[in-house]
DNA sequence: GCGTAACCGAGACGGTACGTCGGGTCTTCCG
DNA sequence: CGGAAGACCCGACGTACCGTCTCGGTTACGC
C-alpha cells in the first residue's frame, strides 16, 4: 500500500510538483501514505497535519484543500483498508454474526493499524462537531450495509419478517467498539461464539 | 455540587493561599468546579488545563501537582456525580438491567454533563497511554460492581450458577457506550426494553 | 524610530497576517518596537519574550523563529540606535577619545533606552553560555572597528606604530562599562577628560 | 570551606531543627555551602533559591528570612573567600597595583567560583534594584579599602599628594571587570603589567 | 517551670515565564 | 489554477522558580 513511495524519507528526491488546475493524484497517495507511516509509528498521540505534512512532503494547505478535518483524513487512510466488505453467506445467521464480529470488525481491527485508526476517528469524534458528522455518516453506512445479515436470516426464514435487524447489528457491533475502546480487541476474539449465542438465544438457562 | 462556591468568578474575592505544607480542600473544590464549568460552557473541544485554572483561579502547577493528567481530572469531575452508586433492587434481573441500562447509564449521562465528560475520558484514553490505564482501572471497578445484579439474580435463581454475569453486563454496558460515543443516548432510551429482553430472551422468533 | 507605529496597543487594528513564506518585515518592526517599548517601560526586570509577543501581538514561535536567544532580540534593539557609528576625526587622539568615551559610550547610553538595553545585554550573558558569544562576537566587532581611532593617531605621528590600540581602547571601554554597570553614567561624564589624560600620559607628577 | 559538612546529600541524616527563638549557625553553614556548591555545579544559571534551599535540605523561609535577595545570598558567599583582603606592601605603586590587578582580582577570580559568583552578582545588580544597592554599597567599601594603594604611594612621595586614587585604582578595577564579564579572565592576566605601566606612565611614546 | 515567641523543615499556594508544538490561514512563487 | 513552502497569529502544553503562607514541631527565654 505504501510501497509505491520507498523513497519518502529522502530529502534530496525531486518535488512532486503541480501538474496543472487539477487534483494531483500523486500527492494525495503520498499524503495517504504518509499519514498511515505517521500512525503506524506514533500511535495516535502522535497524529498531527503536522506531521502528516511533513512526512509526505507536501504543504499543510494542500491537506487541508482536500480534507477539511484531521478525521476526514483518518477515515480515508482507514477506507483503504476496507475494499474486501462483503459479508460471505455462511448460511446461517450464527454463522454470519460470527463471521462478522469475529472476522469483519474484531479480527480487521486485531493487530493491524485499522484499529487504531478507527479509535482515532472515534477519539475525534468525541471532540469536533464536524467529525461527529462525519463519523456518524460512516457509521450509518455501514450499519444499513450490515443490516443485509439479518436480512438474509429473514429470507432464510430463521427469524420473523418483522425482526429489527437494526437492534441486532447494534449489539453486535456496540460490543466490538466497547472492547476495541478499551484496547482489549485480542481477548474480546475468544468471547466472540458465546456472544452471538446470548445475543441470538439469550442468558442459558434464564427463566424470567 | 458546585453550588457551595458562588462568587467564584468575583475576582476582588480573596485569594486562596496555602495553609501549609499540604493539600487545600477549597483548591481542589474550586478546580473541580471550574473543571465543571469549562466542561459544560465550552464542551470537550475546550477544555484545557490552562482554562480550568483560569477559571479557578489556580496555577497550572497546583493542578499538575495533583491530577497527572486531563484524564484524571475529568475522571474526578465525574465520580462527584456517582455518588449514588447503589443499584435498586427491583426484584427481578429484566427490571434491574432495565434501570440499570435506562437509569444509571444512559439515564445517568443524558442532558447532563456527565455524558459530556464520559465521553471526554473515553476519547482521552485513546491518546493517552496513562489515561488508557485510568479509565480501564475505573471501569474495571464499576464492572466488578455491576455484576451483582447478576449475582443477585443468581440467589433469586433466575439464572443458572454459572452464568457469565461479566459477558451479560457488559453486553448493556457495551450498548450503552457505543450510544452515548455516536451522541444518540436520548435515542437509545426508548430502547432500553427491548435491549434488554433481546440480552435475556435472545432474538424473539430466532429458530437456530 | 518607534513612531511610525502609534496604534500598537489598539487590539482592534487589523492583525498582521502572513505575506506568504518569508519574513514580514512589519511583525519584525513591530516585535523590536514592542521590546524597545517593554523595555522602556519595565525596565530589564520587565523584560520578556512573553511581554514582547504580547505587546507586538506577535506570537512567541514567531520570535524565537528569528531570535534565538533573548539577547540577541536585545542586541538587535541595542543596534537600531547604534546607526551613526562613524567616529568623527577631531583631529587628535585626545580629542578622538574624549568624543569616544564621552559621546559615542558613554552619552549614547547616558538617559536614553541604549544604557538599559546594553545593561541587560551584558546580564544575560553572565548566565547564559549562548547570549556571552553574541555578546563577545558584538564586542570583538566594536572593538576591531574603535581601534581605528589609535590608527588615526598612528597615521598622524601621534603615536609609535607598534602602539597597541586594543589595550588604549580596551581601557576606555572599560572604564565606560564599569560605570554603566554600576548606575554611574552620569557622575562618569565628568571625568572623561581625566580618565582620557591619565590613559594618555599616565599618572600626574607620577615618578616610577 | 565545605569540608566540614561532608554527608550534605545524605537524606538519613538527622534533620536540623530549630535550636530556639534565635538563628540556627548550622543551617547558615549548611545554606552557605549548597549555594557555593549549585554555583559550582550548575554554574550562574543554574543558581536558584530552590535549588539551593533542596541542596540545603533547608526550607525557602529559612533563607528568605536571613537573606532578602539572591544577591544578599551571592554576596555573602564570596565574602566567604575575601578574608585574606590586606594588600602586601610591595614597596612601590607599580608593584604594588600589579599585586592588586593581577592577584587580588583577576587572580582570585581566575578559575575558583569567585569569579562566576561575582558575575552572578553585577548580572543579578543589573536586573534587580535592591540588588544594585547591594553591590553598590559593597563596591564603594571595597573602593575604599583599595585607594590605602595610592595612598601608601602618595606617603612615599611616588605621587602628588593631589593625585585622584579613585580615579586610578577606578581604571584598574574597571579593566578586570571588563574582562571578567567577557569571560576573559584568562588572557587578561598576562597583560597585567603592561595595564599597570599605561595607567601610570601612559601610552609608550605619545606626543600629545 | 511554664507559656510563648521565634526558629526550623517542609511543602502547597497563586503566579509568571519559559521554550515547544500544533492548529488553521494566508501569500508568494513555480509549473 | 494546483501545489510546495513556509511565515503568520494564536493558544495550549508541561516545567521551573518566584516569593508567600501555614503547618507541626522544637528550643530557649521571661514571667
Amino acid at each position: 500500500m505504501s510501497t509505491d513511495s520507498p523513497n519518502r524519507q529522502d530529502p534530496e528526491e525531486t518535488a512532486r510538483r503541480s501538474i496543472g488546475a487539477r487534483r494531483n493524484p500523486a500527492s494525495q497517495e503520498a499524503i495517504l501514505d504518509a499519514a498511515e507511516a505517521v500512525l503506524e509509528e506514533g500511535g495516535i498521540a502522535g497524529f498531527s497535519i503536522e506531521a502528516v505534512a511533513r512526512r509526505a512532503r507536501a504543504g499543510k494547505p494542500t491537506i487541508y484543500r482536500w480534507w477539511p478535518h484531521r478525521t476526514a483524513l483518518m477515515l480515508d487512510v482507514y477506507k483503504r483498508f476496507k475494499n474486501a466488505k462483503a459479508f460471505p453467506d455462511t448460511g446461517s445467521l450464527r454463522g454470519d454474526l460470527v463471521s462478522f464480529l469475529g472476522d469483519h470488525l474484531l479480527g480487521f481491527w486485531h493487530g493491524s493499524l485499522c484499529g487504531t485508526v478507527y479509535r482515532a476517528v472515534v477519539a475525534e469524534a468525541q471532540t469536533d462537531q464536524e467529525a461527529a458528522k462525519v463519523l456518524n455518516a460512516y457509521h450509518d453506512e455501514r450499519m444499513a450495509h450490515s443490516v443485509q445479515i439479518v436480512d438474509r436470516a429473514k429470507s432464510r426464514g430463521e427469524v420473523p419478517q418483522d425482526t429489527d435487524g437494526e437492534l441486532i447489528i447494534g449489539l453486535v457491533v456496540s460490543y466490538a467498539w466497547h472492547k476495541l475502546l478499551l484496547g482489549q480487541v485480542e481477548e474480546a476474539m475468544e468471547k466472540v461464539p458465546r456472544v452471538v449465542e446470548v445475543i441470538l438465544k439469550g442468558v442459558p438457562g434464564y427463566r424470567g
